[in-house]
DNA sequence: TTCCCGATTGTA
DNA sequence: ACAATCGGGAAC
């Protein structure tokens, strides 16, 4: 098993459109109370202040607030009333930026995934922004907390192999959609189904 | 305070 | 194709 370390110092003060490519290959490890899981991230959005799409387009709110306070947050929030979806906060303080985390490789704690989400298949588990937010057990009360040191953490891969990367338009937008800040990993059966 | 609609998912 | 279900944010 390769090994993951906490990731660089800057890391997370890149901007939302390098970041989310940065993050494919990264560990997301949760110390969820029924136990350890993780996932490999195998494909990100990226959302900043001057895209229509992004929350943060007409500036801080209640509910966006994470995404103004620099990088290596978790920015979780509420969609259609049922679904939590989980980003990694981007860039410098006062920026407004995130990385919409879509999809996950389940690596660890598969069986207790399999639990919180109601179906046993692999591909089942992680291959949607709301689905993994199931599968791990994320909800609004990481909402804030730092990736570094809190109750969910992002890991970089040590060996800094470069991972080939596929780029398109996102998925579940209706304004900036022409924009090109989806990110997978090329070829990833992980991946979400939709689009 | 009202009203519209969403960075989704599972089912018909 | 469509309902579920809740809260954010704009408008009145």
């Amino acid at each position: 098993m390769e090994d993951y370390l906490p990731p660089e110092e800057d890391f997370f003060q890149a901007p939302a459109t390098e970041l989310a490519p940065g993050l494919l290959g990264c560990l997301l490890r949760m110390e969820s109370p029924g136990g350890l899981v993780s996932g490999i991230i195998v494909e990100t959005e990226a959302y900043t202040r001057d895209d229509p799409a992004s929350h943060s387009f007409r500036g801080r709110t209640r509910r966006n607030w994470p995404m103004f306070r620099g990088g290596g947050l978790a920015y979780v929030y509420l969609i259609y009333g049922i679904h939590n979806c989980f980003n990694v906060t981007s860039g410098p303080s006062g920026t407004g930026q995130a990385v919409l985390i879509r999809a996950l490789r389940p690596l660890e704690g598969l069986g207790l995934m399999a639990e919180n989400r109601g179906v046993s298949d692999p591909e089942e588990l992680c291959s949607g922004p709301g689905k993994l937010c199931q599968a791990l057990g994320i909800d609004r009360s990481l909402n804030g907390e730092s990736l570094r040191e809190g109750r969910i953490r992002v890991l970089a891969p040590g060996s800094g192999r470069r991972p080939d990367v596929s780029v398109g338009p996102r998925i579940g937008v209706r304004s900036g959609c022409d924009m090109m800040r989806r990110f997978c990993l090329r070829n990833s059966p992980w991946i979400s189904r939709r689009g």
